[in-house]
DNA sequence: CTGAAAGCGCTTACAG
DNA sequence: CTGAAAGCGCTTACAG
């Protein structure tokens, strides 16, 4: 691979000036910086980051700290933020967490240490304190997305209002028994995602005197969203709707329904969260986030701090209810 | 951040020694190793990642080229990737590549020539003659998982026979009007995966006297499978038996036998490929692969490409029949 | 506008 | 076993 005194030497002039030529700081002749950057290219040189980040202390890279890579939300978030990246001239790399205490001490502790971004992207992580604290130590410009926390800016959606706006239109269709099926860790502060949907779901459901709330607890995957919804289907009294804290947990809701024989939308309604892109075939009712155009937000916002030492602010996402099939007015 | 002077001071030893102690090269008193390991976590010291890619010309960071990142089999794959070379203490950076010529030509000729890696992984992609010329100008440990060349080490699974497998499947079940939906690319040199499972589809129908082949091209996803399997099921005589090449594209065919009130498998089987988590709830058939551990083994096999210099040799990756209530024996 | 030189933070022959 | 010093490939004040 050419390096930096070869260009230089193509060029006939001295490395500095190849530097200057390439990256567009300092001043340099219009003539020269186009016979540099002709040898640059017929060399096909690169300047090497390593080097040039030993030199700078930039890496023209962003980290991507996931909980868990195979969900689909998750892959559509990295994608909108590595197409954005790219394009600007960044690389991506990830972190990933797990549940296991070492692996999380290893990506804090350790690979994060080892100064390969200029910038973190937090996807919807649950960090502890002293976790948070461990972070905050990089000095790194961070900004979450859809994480919580109130240590560092947060680009979200308004989770309660998500939540309401389910609830209310099952509510509006005239359904006054309804399941919702969503995560509650215990002893959470009240933060996080699962808790606000739910605390969001109840205030709708207050707010109409004559309503009953269940509320069934499980994680936000397909499998447990169908645990979940045929034990609230199972009930003497089910109910005539479930809203479920994501598409996932609502195509499981959809499974156990059909598996009981219940027609959907006439025996059960059934609204999700996420816009995912299975919930056109399942007709399912949702309530859309566009996760693509989050991580390209993200993205942007990262690049804000890190380029020009702007403030990331928390900021609210867009989201929209897309009423399908699966919600109808309640049978009886 | 404490650098490695910071440590030499802490523990009362040179640079030199403590980069010893911490990388486990070069003979070290087992007292001094300590008492350096010791003044680094109290420091929370970890070797700069530029400086020492610098110096010893290895990044621990490996490279993931994929073509698209928001399909669930791409992110299974990342993910088994991922964690096995966290676990190996390596990185991973995002290389995606679109269709866009411009997007190509920046991850090929830029962003990879950074020398940001010890070494590739590249998904399932088609590269053209003269990318792959530019990909291994790169000189760096290259496997390709899923991809189709004879120009560099490949790790995939067998798609004529898996094709075979499926097909026969349902021929043993008494089908003989069977339709095939799969990719088929325009002119494409017939070593793909869509070609190769069309040709093992074929193959297996000719060895029956009396069998019917149907064809009809359509992408690996959801939305296509399902037009393409909708063609199908309109025809005057359509098949009792649909082979998709993709467990995507066999929901799509699920969703439009439904929307035709065809009855699986009364009416219809559906065979898919990929041992998507969703096929268990839609009682799928079919051909399992195994991304995660496909995505671990090609991160193995390349860590012993770079760590050890191994000679990386093409592999085939196991698959497995999985039959569901989608196939069962024709109506008439 | 351009070049010589120091420096970024490590690693590793080379001495001892 | 340990340290002093050169060097990895850039960048950027500092001179001119």
């Amino acid at each position: 691979m050419a390096g930096i005194d070869d260009v230089a030497a193509a060029a006939g002039v001295s490395a500095a000036t190849v530097s200057r030529a390439l990256s567009g700081r300092g001043r340099i002749s219009d003539a020269t910086r186009a016979r540099v950057r002709a040898a640059a290219a017929d060399l096909g040189y690169v300047v090497s980051s390593a080097a040039s980040t030993l030199a700078t202390g930039r890496t023209s890279n962003i980290g991507v700290v996931v909980p868990l890579l195979d969900r689909w939300f998750y892959a559509n978030v990295i994608d909108g933020i590595a197409e954005t990246l790219a394009a600007r001239g960044y690389d991506v790399t990830l972190y990933s967490m797990s549940d296991d205490p070492a692996q999380r001490a290893n990506v804090l502790d350790v690979s994060l240490r080892r100064g390969r971004v200029d910038g973190l992207i937090v996807l919807s992580l649950q960090l502890a304190e002293d976790e948070l604290d461990r972070l905050l130590a990089l000095e790194l410009p961070v900004v979450g997305l859809g994480a919580t926390s109130g240590r560092l800016p947060v680009l979200r959606i308004d989770d309660t209002a998500i939540a309401r706006l389910a609830t209310e239109h099952l509510l509006a269709l005239g359904h006054r028994r309804i399941a919702h099926i969503g995560y509650s860790r215990d002893g959470d502060p009240g933060f996080d995602t699962p808790s606000l949907r739910r605390r969001g779901f109840e205030a709708a459901m207050a707010d109409v005197g004559d309503a009953t709330a269940l509320f069934r607890p499980a994680d936000l995957t397909l499998e447990d969203g169908h645990r979940a919804a045929g034990e609230v289907l199972d009930l003497d009294e089910p109910p005539t709707a479930i809203f479920a804290a994501s598409d996932e947990m609502a195509f499981g809701a959809i499974f156990a329904a059909r598996e009981r024989g219940l027609d959907i939308p006439h025996d059960l309604s059934v609204v999700g969260v996420d816009g995912h892109e299975m919930g056109d075939f399942f007709g399912l009712t949702t309530v859309a986030q566009f996760p693509h155009a989050q991580g390209e937000r993200a993205a942007a916002t990262i690049l804000g701090v890190v380029e020009d030492g702007a403030d990331a602010a928390d900021a609210a996402l867009p989201f929209e209810l897309v009423v399908r099939a699966s919600t109808a007015a309640p049978a009886h």
